[in-house]
DNA sequence: CATGAATGAGAATTCATTCAT
DNA sequence: AATGAATGAATTCTCATTCAT
């Protein structure tokens, strides 16, 4: 499978960028910082200090503080986002998986790896989407490509062949996803392991066959 | 049923709480203006005027800005939400519904109309749990209470009946907890009403029956 | 006559506004800085230290630094020039002076009186005027007034008495105005006394005859 | 005459200077820039991106922002205004003009031409001499050197022909000088067309007659 | 010679907090 | 209790200047 490694997606785009050392350094340490203690508490001064450089250094590039905080999220909403859907969605297209549980526990530990990977980007994410209403729906417009995707086809043949229920997609994707961030969530948040093996059978056991005990 | 006003336990506690009329709204203007612009975005200039009431003013109950933070949030997590809780419990616990489809469905109605009623404070509560991961454990710890009150046994009953599946309790609010968050989220976050009804109903026939076609 | 304390004109409207003290402190180092050094090399450390308040206080009035600058040149520009000019028409048209040149050395001695009364002000509106070519206009059009009042009128009843050369007001007022320039430029930006009554009348006798021999 | 083209006196000097072309821009764009928003409001980065150079440039020839305002005042105030004045006072001396009143109008015009040809740097002038009361002496020094020079003789040869009044030179230039700045000023801060013939007409007109009627 | 990334001192501005009235 | 002027530390941002390449 091509994409394993979002991991180093971020890293990659910074080291393909054409930011010199320093100021790959200034984005690294603004990652981690606002990640840490969120954008407004991160002063310009601690992202210097972090990066090593001089914070003259840190407004050559991105021009405000503001500029920082764009040149990390903008690219995580625009491009990397949606790429690793697509890449997913490709892979998941060609994939001969019968069953949709198998599909489903492939496709949920996928995006869990993808989550964990980039579990700094999301907290930063996640902290600016509470206080900017615009924010989800932008995230929204993104999240319909999905439904609009090969992947909405995809899985409309399960529904044909009768092993998934007969609703819009877009509410079998929302509980899917919903079930996904109850254990995503507490990790981006609060930090520590997840067995994203044990994880992701759960998730298909609960969300194939609900709470009815299975007799 | 006891509890159908959350709506106005916030304002209640202002009403009986022996702040005086300024100091209220003072309260007032920064659960609005918190929850729109987040913390650290609102002065307090902001609030002072939002209040119409002078900067000294704002703080001589509060004396910091973090104290009024606290003063939102504090009784926010230790008494309204384990009181909304406790009075929920009861009442459930007094309930004579028969199957568990009929009390999901109910319990669900009720904590989706809470959640609404505070839309507010669990945006507040939203932004500094992203920023601040002891918040994360403080919650959990208070989400504990749940499965160690009476409504755990009321719930293990529907277990033993053979109408819910034999799953550890925390595992299964886990569940219900992250759909209704599907429904929940998007309107606190960026607005909109919510058909309670229709959305309870959803969620108790997916998270009964899961994705498996009824047929 | 009315109007022989124009120097206090801006001292009064700083006891008759509603500034504080301080703020008033403010405004008077700023006068003096901006005058001496220039606006853009002043800084707001340098006002609050020469007003002995804190740089906060600097801002709580006038906003920001360019605020300061407006809060004594707008005034000076919209009301102590023009009021200055209205004084000043109005008792020389209530004047009975019989001779266009006892008139003009009169006048002359009161304008000149006024710039160095002014000469902070004058230094500052100066150096904003050669950097803002708008400024230029916006002072030019205050000056369309002069032309425009009574004293229009009185100047021309020197013209038919044939005491005047029967050029345009502007042109005469303008070659009036270049030739009290002369003796105000050096001081305004040079410091030094100037003997204005030897000013006035050396002005007068040059205005009036030119520079042909009296024989 | 020689001194037609004072026009391109300060470009000739950038030709002629050993100077490369890139140094060479970079004077240029200073003097705009400069002249356009003041020398404290122009940052070696405007100055480096109009010249279309690197900042590194700017500062190769001229060590400090500072040597490129000396490089454009120095030579002007001590060698292309004395040399103007020079060129000047030689022609003038050789002319051969009967009446002094035809001698004037010539100088003017040339001297408004001068004006209008070194609109910019004459504005830069203005600008320091606004700030730094050390330039006026300065420039005083240099105008001194104007009576001290040929010139004083040439005139006062029109004294002993009685045809211009008695008075000393200085004040004789003061006057002539003052009314010509009242056609040159505007036009310098803020621009537009003149018609010098037309202003130097007039001048003269003025300064020989004085206001009062021909009769 | 030229470049432009990097520097760090300093400038404007904000803001939580205090306190005399 | 309430006011709002005053504070000063901290913050964002600018800019002249340097220097390795």
């Amino acid at each position: 499978m091509a994409n394993k490694n979002f991991t180093t997606l971020f890293s990659e785009s910074l080291d393909q960028s054409d930011l010199s050392a320093k100021q790959q350094a200034v984005l690294r340490a603004s990652l981690e910082l606002f990640s840490q203690k969120g954008f407004d508490r991160t002063s310009t001064r601690d992202i210097a200090d972090r990066a090593a450089v001089s914070e003259g250094t840190v407004y050559k590039q991105f021009k405000t503080k503001d500029g920082i905080l764009k040149a990390i999220l903008e690219p995580f909403i625009h491009q990397v986002l949606p790429k690793a859907v697509t890449e997913f969605i490709v892979d998941m297209s060609q994939s001969t998986t019968p069953t949709i549980d198998e599909f489903l526990e492939i496709a949920v530990k996928n995006r869990m790896q993808f989550a964990l990977d980039n579990r700094q980007q999301l907290r930063i994410l996640l902290q600016e989407i509470t206080r900017d209403a615009n924010l989800v729906s932008l995230i929204s417009k993104e999240a319909v490509n999905i439904i609009n995707s090969p992947l909405g086809n995809f899985i409309r043949k399960y529904q044909e062949d009768g092993q998934l229920v007969d609703w819009p997609l877009q509410r079998i994707i929302q509980y899917i996803f919903g079930t996904v961030l109850t254990y995503l969530l507490p990790k981006v948040l609060a930090g520590g392991e997840l067995d994203i093996d044990k994880a992701s059978k759960e998730t298909v056991e609960f969300v194939m066959g609900g709470l009815k005990p299975t007799k």
